[in-house]
DNA sequence: AGCGGATTGAGAACCGGTCTCGGAACCGAT
DNA sequence: ATCGGTTCCGAGACCGGTTCTCAATCCGCT
């Protein structure tokens, strides 16, 4: 599949999934922590995931899998790759948090529709540079930022509705 | 300080929180909801304040003033205050949340030190723009958004010094 | 004052999330 | 392969913020 006469390496057609692992992996090693099947087995479910997962979510996943971890060690591995760099924590105002892979320093914000729960990200160049703005003009060091809007899509009919409710009561209801 | 023969006309010096009261009395008229003694004095608490108070802060600043509502009673209320407008609620992801009084339709945003714990606020016209613009782009009618932004400010010794901690580290820590 | 209906309050319940600690797994070295 | 020290894991207790329950109370109106 690849030219072994050149030194422009193809990645095997796997996915991120799999390319995440290995960083994984790395990172694990480089903080000599040991690489445990619990940790490999949540990893892989967020990895392989493209939604924003829950900790029940990532049990659930497991169990679907025929695997098992109690509920502190999937608490504490989401906390590990966060703390890692490989997942970001969000909170949708929901009374718990979800969990997402954080490939590269992709950083992207959320649109949450309050009436069917469907979260679409965005990125906005200029919405970057007007935060980091602010933060220098009021000598803030920036760990890490959280947009939000929340409001109604128009996917379903039902949200539509919901949309053109809001818009006749007026934003001030 | 004000000529009486124009027809502008001088407020009281009260501030705000009066002005708010007389809102919230009439907002509760309309809805046919009760104007209770607890009601009133949740709601002076948080009108007088400028600071984010979290259902505790209300409690205790109640128990200081000889004053006494139940925990229900008092998340009750600043729901209730959430949902005519009056308040706005926020997480600055301590575990628990926080209001305060929203006069008008003056929307800001935070920056909050993961160090101190202080907030402090921002308002930025084109932070207005740039997202009023992605909600239009995606179908998307907003109804309130958040934007907060966690890092380190420079208030104290002990900030700087985590903001050069953090500086060397480099961002993906 | 009296009435109907909404609110209140004490405490129990709930629910994410964290902590504990004995047993098991990991990993490098023998 | 195995040995040993270190770390992790898991079941369940625990925690703290928030919500629920329901009888007693208060509000607003006549």
């Amino acid at each position: 599949m690849s030219n072994p006469s050149t030194t422009v390496s193809t990645l095997p057609p796997l996915g991120c999934a799999a390319v995440m692992m290995q960083v994984l992996r790395g990172e694990l090693r480089e903080r000599e922590l040991p690489f445990t099947h619990q940790r490999e087995a949540i990893a892989q479910i967020l990895f392989e995931s493209t939604r924003h997962l829950s900790a029940d979510d990532v049990a659930a996943a497991l169990r679907q899998r025929g695997e098992h971890a109690g509920k502190a060690t999937v608490y504490r591995t989401l906390a590990l790759l966060v703390e890692l760099g490989l997942a970001t924590e969000h909170d949708f105002d929901e009374g718990f948090k979800r969990y997402e892979t954080q490939v590269g320093a992709a950083q992207h914000d959320h649109l949450i529709c309050t009436e069917c729960g469907r979260v679409s990200t965005f990125h906005h160049p200029e919405l970057d540079r007007v935060l980091a703005e602010v933060a220098t003009e009021n000598g803030f060091e920036t760990i890490t930022r959280q947009v939000k809007v929340f409001g109604t899509c128009s996917e379903s009919a039902a949200c539509r509705d919901a949309q053109r409710a809001y818009r006749k009561a007026g934003p001030t209801s």
